[in-house]
DNA sequence: GCCAACGTTGGC
DNA sequence: GCCAACGTTGGC
């Protein structure tokens, strides 16, 4: 399987995550979303670097799963914005994947570009109300995306 | 188990 | 900053 994953570039953008090269996919608060990490995702499998909440948002790169699942280590920091009163060591609720860094496409793919695109109507984040931030690719779709960008994996 | 209230995401 | 979409919470 393929995936998209949203980050907000103000706050973790693909220039990030090249200059430190392997990220720890942390703060992801919903169950679909972790239940992709946690249960579906595999070592090697790509995924797009999406750019959420940015101007303009849009593809910036890729990123591939590169590790097995394991908790999140901010749900046991009471510090941490993503603590999680109810989860223990002895029973996570929160899982993620580390990520590494892959490409950054030569140009940022707006969202636009994406929605105009018909070989990409059916994915799923140009769907409208389309928030998750964690969503499964088709081959088909990152294919697409990857000749929009010119991109040779 | 229903559903209203509330909170968050994210495009614009 | 607005607001549509939609997930979560909590009273009943």
């Amino acid at each position: 399987m393929h995936w998209l994953i949203k980050s907000e570039p103000d706050v973790f953008s693909i220039k990030d995550l090249e200059k430190v090269k392997q990220e720890p996919w942390t703060g992801v608060r919903n169950y679909q979303a972790r239940n992709f990490m946690w249960r579906e995702m595999q070592p090697g499998e790509l995924a797009i670097f999406y750019h959420s909440n940015a101007k303009p948002s849009g593809a910036a790169g890729v990123a591939v799963v590169a590790s097995e699942p394991y908790p999140d280590p901010t749900q046991f920091d009471p510090k941490s914005e993503y603590f999680d009163p109810n989860a223990t060591e002895e029973k996570p609720r929160w899982w993620l994947v580390d990520f590494k860094y892959v490409a950054t496409f030569k140009e940022l793919i707006p969202l636009e570009s994406l929605k105009a695109d018909p070989a990409l109507s059916e994915m799923l984040v140009c769907q409208k109300g389309s928030r998750l931030s964690i969503n499964p690719v088709e081959k088909k779709h990152f294919n697409r995306v990857m000749k929009i960008a010119g991109l040779k994996l």
